[in-house]
DNA sequence: GCACAAAATGAAAACGTTTGCATTACTATT
DNA sequence: AATAGTAATGCAAACGTTTTCATTTTGTGC
């Protein structure tokens, strides 16, 4: 006696009293076979509880029906919305995700990218254009349909879709300096192996440069990406009788900590120090006082970047690279103020 | 001439002067192959640039190395930690993760899991114990090893690991109680097809209705899991004359937004009112005030959820269920305070 | 009814692996 | 040097589908 667990292709074949390719193409070609036939086939299916296996058509080199995702990590408001839309996007487009984390780790990215491309995942998504020569590689020697997300760059390897992170930068430097601030702080993250942070940060500097303006080395803060961190390291050098006027922030969660930082001192925003943010997270609009960022509208990216997938899955004569440059906006809000 | 994309088995197998099968083991038997063979393998799987197909092994029953994990959403602070956690965890086993967000539609829900089976996965991850019919069914049927997170009971039908969401409703009504409060209202999300919020709101009113406390239906606030929108509904009773004292919100999102509505009406918390949440998320020790929150401690709940469905699939003949509570916990913190 | 085209179905090969069994190559023991 | 025992390898079947090609069925116009 057979002990077989589950039913296949040829039990519901069985079943219905038709060739176990004609239940195939009942689900991969409905248009070719009898309406009859087909609602024969719906009840076998529904009687023995098959349940097609990817696995046995994707091996046909047919459509594995996935899309890989690789982020840094999904602990974070940062990606959320991002991860959020792009994946939204693809379910709508009948993909599943494959996603995995490497915690800001370009090493294990490359890991992670083989073993998505074991899974036979008919698409990459990415972050940022920060990656391994092994990545890149791997990714064009397959000719994987690929799109990385956060960062505009017009030379890029691969195709990508999201906001000139340098020109955000500028942008909120720009505007801190429109407001007459010269003593100005920065609190961001370690820019090691994260694209994203490192060009906000050369945009910022470039600007401040330019108008001959210096940052002293103690008045670069180092945080990492939590409310948390960016309260401790900001309480010191606010307390100090020597300080900024204004303080520019890696992104929106650094900010806010900033922000709890000054008004624990008992210190007003804006009134005593400036603060503004980069990103414009979910909420920002509405933190007190609302803060002063730049918009990055990362549904968009995601949306965009899973749009552009898909064209790159489904016409794979055509090589050509996307890039799509969201741009970026200044939301001036309450957070900062005239000097 | 045979034009073959990609470098399959034989094609490496012909390269090392070995067979397939010896390829095979290569892989998942290292120790069966002499250690010289093997290196022959590795450099012509590297010349080959060859990658393993899991379709093509999944098809033997072997396992597929995927978990899927289905939750309403990503795009939320809610879920991120747990997520993380859970992920980082599987991982760590050897799993990648197959994610699929079905924005709090149970119908959705039932489609995904469909998706997810077909996809061969070893096990799945799920948010709440609030679930289709079919759902459960499928899963039974299937004998799929699955975990739901975030709420614990102790009469699942599946393995469950998570607070007890009703306690932590009758905790934080308490500590409210016990400050001597009398006047209280609530600001919960939509609980229809949300057992987690569903569970807290009882929670919160068996304790109030034990103390004989009424909550006015004016001062049950419905909002979502937002800043913005907790803060909008809450602005209205907080700028009445005839105003609650206290008021505890569903999670610390949405005791965010109330915090922020009190603050704008330029009302003190905790002065004028005392607000709570539920959840500390990452960040609400740090906001200002700092918020009275229930621990949830999310990230045990992932790694945890993790670890009994690594359990469960190494094991499939334990039918067990295992079900672990993960004790919350009252964080009094500055937002609260005596009447 | 008949011839013919078109539509629906079936038979069997193929996809890229793994694995049970058979075979060959080593190692150790006498 | 022969033998037994073990370790390494190869052969071929199997896994659950899809797909090509051939065959049968259905429908159409006379």
């Amino acid at each position: 006696m057979k002990t077989k667990k589950y039913a296949d292709i040829i039990d519901v074949a069985n079943h219905a009293g038709v060739s176990p390719a004609t239940v195939s193409r009942c689900f991969n070609h409905p248009d070719m076979v009898r309406p009859d036939t087909r609602k024969q086939i719906q009840i076998a299916v529904e009687q023995t509880g098959y349940i097609r296996n990817r696995a046995a058509q994707a091996i046909h080199g047919r459509r594995s029906g996935t899309v890989g995702l690789i982020v840094p990590t999904l602990d974070n408001a940062i990606f959320s919305n991002l991860i959020q839309a792009f994946t939204e996007q693809l379910n709508a487009n009948g993909f599943t995700m494959l996603v995995a984390t490497h915690g800001y780790d370009l090493d294990r990215e490359y890991k992670l990218l083989r073993s998505l491309l074991e899974h036979r995942v008919e698409g990459i998504g990415l972050i940022g254009l920060d990656h391994k020569e092994e990545t890149y590689a791997l990714i064009e020697r397959r000719e994987t349909p690929s799109v990385a997300m956060w960062n505009y760059r017009p030379d890029t390897r691969i195709s990508c879709v999201g906001a000139d992170n340098i020109e955000a930068g500028k942008l909120i430097a720009q505007h801190i300096l429109d407001l007459g601030h010269k003593r100005i702080a920065l609190a961001f993250p370690d820019t090691h192996e994260n694209d994203r942070a490192a060009s906000r940060l050369t945009g910022v500097l470039d600007v401040l440069k330019k108008a001959d303006i210096q940052v002293p080395a103690d008045w670069r803060l180092n945080t990492t990406y939590s409310i948390r961190n960016a309260r401790e390291v900001s309480v010191d050098l606010l307390s100090s009788h020597d300080r900024p006027t204004a303080i520019i922030a890696g992104n929106d969660v650094i900010a806010q900590g900033v922000i709890y930082a000054a008004q624990s001192l008992g210190m007003n925003v804006p009134g005593d120090v400036s603060v503004a943010g980069i990103g414009d997270f979910s909420g920002s609009a509405h933190l007190l006082p609302s803060l002063t960022t730049i918009k990055l509208r990362s549904n968009k990216v995601g949306r965009s970047a899973a749009l552009i997938l898909d064209e790159l899955i489904n016409d794979r004569e055509n090589k050509n690279i996307h890039r799509l440059d969201i741009k970026v906006e200044l939301m001036m809000r309450e957070s900062t103020s005239k000097l």
